[in-house]
DNA sequence: CGCCGTATTGAGCGCTCTCAAGCTAGGTGG
DNA sequence: CCACCTAGCTTGAGAGCGCTCAATACGGCG
């Protein structure tokens, strides 16, 4: 839970306050909840969101930060579903089964909001716009990760930066940005091991594609990385 | 176009006649359309629904038959996205871009439905349940191939073996059915090539795990199977 | 400043790919 | 009806990409 100031004023930018903010007065949970900071969280770094198992209740907007979502093989390998940034609705692959199939878990510092399932079905029957905006939302996450059915470990590693580059938010620099996961989690993503990940990586800063250090990238020539990547 | 008698027949069981049959009036493409026929297409194997760069407009549901959705890399190899069976629907990712971006073709003689957008979306404002059933199907579909992420080819075979026959209606047998795609369309969608998937499949029959004829198949020891697959 | 998780780099191995040669099944035409 | 024909399937041998195991370097945090 965090203070009132700073909730209204992450909630203004977001595109989901029409779920948080009680300008849709017909839903019963705005009526009983009337501080929206209290659908708030805050989660530190390696912090659960949920896990697998949990039952089903909620959607999370993500206001700040950054998530991942994983399961553990057999062979105790973590398997990464997807990452989540800032604006990302999470969740919506769980609507099916009613209980989380994944656990969820902070990379970096972050804030998501709390929506109930009921209250978001209400709303959707109430805005058509919204309606819309999720079928979109649900449309593009359908398409997410698209490059992991690429063969080689460079045409992967490749998309793989073009797409958080379009995802998160720039630093000083465009097409610098600050990679919050670890060479492991990248790996578990692409299916590759985080050695040939890092090997990678300092082939691609070796032909001069790439600055990194060590989370700090820039990409230098896209079209190239475009080229390796096989995106038009 | 298939004449009223066969049509109708099929609509009764199908999950989506609230989009085609004319009960719920004010949809007005249903009164532009008094029949409903008008709205399906029967596909020949290998016949194309629509191609890359087409613009969208309509989802398919798939009254009968099977299909795949692909796209060709540069390197010119047939990258598959995902395999379409009996009660699915097609173009649910196409929402967010506005064109469709694979390819989809017929695998076996097929029969879809046609639904616009735009009568797709009033429809969904008008009926509450239909609206749950869509999400229902989006968290489906966010969820289909989970196995991909597996790491060797035989893993993410075993699990393509038991979703198949999961999704696919079975033969006179349980377990059984008949493959509706080539050895080769399994590899390009599970990233593996035609021989490694016809190495494994003999294998899998050498064990008795299965047994299979060219395209017919039986599941003979599915816990066997799963324990392969690491499915719980 | 020292610790420990993370990242980098190297050497050798193995799974899957490539290339190639038979084999099978289903469709076609005589 | 059967011989052919072709696409798809199977099986084998060898090569290469990415993995495993290992040692070193880095960097964030106390």
């Amino acid at each position: 839970m965090i203070d009132q100031d700073q909730n209204s004023q992450n909630c203004e930018q977001c595109d989901f306050s029409p779920f948080c903010i009680a300008e849709n007065k017909p839903v019963h949970w705005m009526q009983e909840n009337n501080a929206a900071a209290k659908q708030q969280f805050q989660l530190k770094k390696n912090e659960v969101l949920y896990f697998p198992q949990n039952t089903f209740r909620n959607l999370y907007a993500i206001q700040q930060g950054n998530l991942k979502t994983y399961h553990i093989d057999a062979d105790g390998n973590e398997l990464i579903k997807g990452f989540y940034f800032k604006g990302d609705i999470l969740g919506f692959e769980t609507i099916y089964s009613g209980h989380y199939l994944l656990s969820a878990v902070a990379l970096t510092p972050t804030v998501v909001c709390e929506i109930p399932y009921d209250n978001f079905l209400e709303l959707l029957q109430l805005n058509p716009s919204l309606q819309k905006y999720v079928l979109y939302l649900m449309s593009q996450q359908l398409n997410a990760g698209f490059y992991l059915s690429s063969v080689t470990a460079e045409q992967r590693l490749a998309a793989f930066l073009i797409d958080i580059s379009l995802r998160l938010e720039p630093l000083d620099t465009p097409l610098s940005y600050l990679l919050p996961m670890s060479r492991q989690d990248m790996g578990n993503y692409l299916r590759l091991t985080a050695e040939t990940v890092s090997r990678i990586l300092s082939q691609f800063k070796k032909n001069k594609i790439i600055m990194i250090d060590n989370k700090k990238i820039q990409i230098l020539r896209l079209e190239q990385l475009k080229l390796i990547a096989d995106i038009p």
